[in-house]
DNA sequence: CTGAAAGCGCTTACAG
DNA sequence: CTGAAAGCGCTTACAG
């Protein structure tokens, strides 16, 4: 394991009979290189198997090659939630392209956190993404301050007064949430329950309102809302919860697959039929998903696109190009077997027009 | 977003009175300084906010301070395996521990593959981890040639014999696998069948084996053996063919928990009842695991466990400590509830003494 | 205990 | 189109 006596540029140049620049320019092609020299220069290279010191080259260019990504969530989240690989893969298709890397931090605390942050600033990255935003959230003003660039994947289109100050890139979860309420209703439904993600997050709070609004436009009582935390466990106890009450819900729409797989195997578990006694919806689409009994209704999200589209904004701003908010929506329902009609939907007229 | 004209080493030495020597000799403590000195320059450091520049010193002492790991698998089993974001929360608590960061390649093809470890190879990264062994893996060749320090994670003791000439943290599969199967036989299974991982795969391969010699010492037929690829689409298919036969067994043992739910899943949408009439366990713990029903009965690997030995183990080597192989046992079986008698147990008289 | 200087291996104006 | 040289911002022998 023992270096083998590292060749450098300069070995190159000496056995091409050109100088260290000239090397450098005919990889980079920044300025014209005569055929003959480039020959030269590559032939050489290839005898002495170099390339170029990444080291080396980060510190000549101030570029380091490499994105940051830091995840704060709890580790069984990160383990079954399959946001974050598929988020990942799309980032990795992009930083590939460009011969870059990622360097993932998973952080389990505030002070982590910061370290993190201060340690990527000093060099170590090019530029960070924001994930799993909070209301003012405070790595906002902390990149700004390490003047880290940095892009932020937001769950709605940032409005005019709150100001990241961030090039954002945003989806909307709210059609989604509608579609499936939609879906809910027009099978019968009138009492559904939300199970959400955390509310520190936008795009918990995004999800819940989106939910609560279209449950008040159709004239629902949107009351039926517990916040889980995107853990298995979460979505059991939540779901006990909501069976416990003296009118359980007909239809629970979770802001997860794992919480919604949990829920229903709670309810299974007490002889409730899903999807007979019992609707469930998810957010996700994992793999999974497609293949419990019943399969579960749930939500696209496109983390693959959106992890390339915000990978590409950020490379965008590294390239000083004005720097714009993107929507990446590739958000879909996906329709599968865990909805059917409420026990007793015929006591329910639905009225005519509320719902399309 | 502009880089605010970067303080460096010099500004604080100048600032403090002394040389950039003593500034870097302060922080290191790779030489005596006198407390009075630390303290002028720790005072300019923090008046300046100044931080060593992460590519300077890559430079200067050829660490990056960065690990790589790359991972092969197919998207899908990374976006729901809980075993990758275990092993990565167990590698990072190490590396956080000495300032160092965890650089992730996802790859999906071969030729991707080797360009990624030649670009790690070329100063990005001081090490790599290798996961998901398969026998006569290219990639110890590939390491050794490229000078790229690396440890291997393995499934089972390296043999004398084969030798990856490269230091390896293992655990043991065989002990858990050969638990479940007593587990099944003492509760009357004789018809127990296996989906196994990848074959490629030396843990598939090793799973496998102690399944067929666990049988084999059972006087059990051993052949119910197919192969899966640890997603969930693949759990249903093998059990569907399994679920298809004359003889369909009353127990399966698959070799990760997603492919377990899928085959559970399937099960009871043909109407076969779980655990009453088909026993099943899964691999990996994962969180859902505990809240399915019936819950899981499957395997703890103690992946975070690993991820941090592993690290520890390539630390040590880049230490150029002596490298040696260590091993990382942390698999437990967890008795859930997915373990029944079979069917017609009774037909069946287990001999005495074949089985703990 | 401290300073001056070389060196890590590239890239990039600056001349020609 | 090409070369010589400075510079990126640290660390580390080498002297003292």
């Amino acid at each position: 394991m023992a270096e083998p006596h590292k060749v450098t540029i300069g070995d190159v140049a000496r056995h091409a009979g050109v100088s260290k620049g000239t090397v450098s320019l005919a990889y980079s092609g920044k300025r014209p290189v005569s055929p003959e020299t480039r020959r030269r220069v590559f032939a050489a290279a290839e005898q002495l198997k170099w390339t170029a010191s990444h080291r080396a080259r980060a510190l000549a260019t101030s570029r380091t090659g490499t994105i940051g990504l830091v995840v704060a969530r709890d580790p069984d989240v990160l383990a079954t939630d399959p946001f974050f690989a598929k988020f990942i893969g799309g980032c990795e298709s992009v930083l590939a392209e460009h011969g870059m890397g990622l360097m993932l931090h998973a952080v389990t605390s505030k002070e982590a956190e910061l370290a993190v942050y201060e340690r990527l600033a000093s060099g170590r990255v090019d530029g960070v993404i924001l994930l799993d935003v909070e209301v003012d959230d405070h790595r906002f003003a902390l990149v700004q301050q390490l003047g880290l660039p940095a892009v932020v994947l937001s769950a709605h289109r940032p409005e005019p007064g709150e100001t990241s100050g961030l090039p954002t890139v945003y989806s909307d979860d709210s059609a989604a949430i509608g579609e499936i309420v939609d879906l809910l209703v027009d099978a019968g439904h009138t009492r559904i329950a939300h199970v959400a993600g955390p509310l520190r997050y936008i795009h918990g709070r995004v999800r819940r309102e989106t939910f609560t609004a279209a449950m008040h436009d159709r004239g629902l009582d949107a009351s039926l809302v517990v916040e889980g935390d995107f853990t298995a466990s979460s979505g059991r106890d939540t779901t006990a919860r909501l069976l416990d009450r003296d009118e359980p819900p007909t239809a629970i729409v979770y802001a997860n697959d794992m919480m919604a797989i949990a829920g229903l195997s709670l309810a299974r578990s007490r002889g409730v039929l899903v999807p007979e006694e019992l609707s469930v919806t998810g957010y996700d689409d994992s793999e999974l998903s497609a293949h419990l009994s019943p399969p579960l209704t749930t939500v696209a999200t496109g983390a693959v696109e959106r992890g390339a589209i915000a990978m590409r904004a950020l490379l965008a701003a590294l390239a000083s190009e004005v720097p714009e908010d993107v929507l990446a929506d590739h958000t879909t329902v996906v329709r599968r077997g865990s909805i059917a009609a409420p026990p007793r939907a015929t006591t329910r007229t639905v009225p005519t027009g509320v719902h399309r």
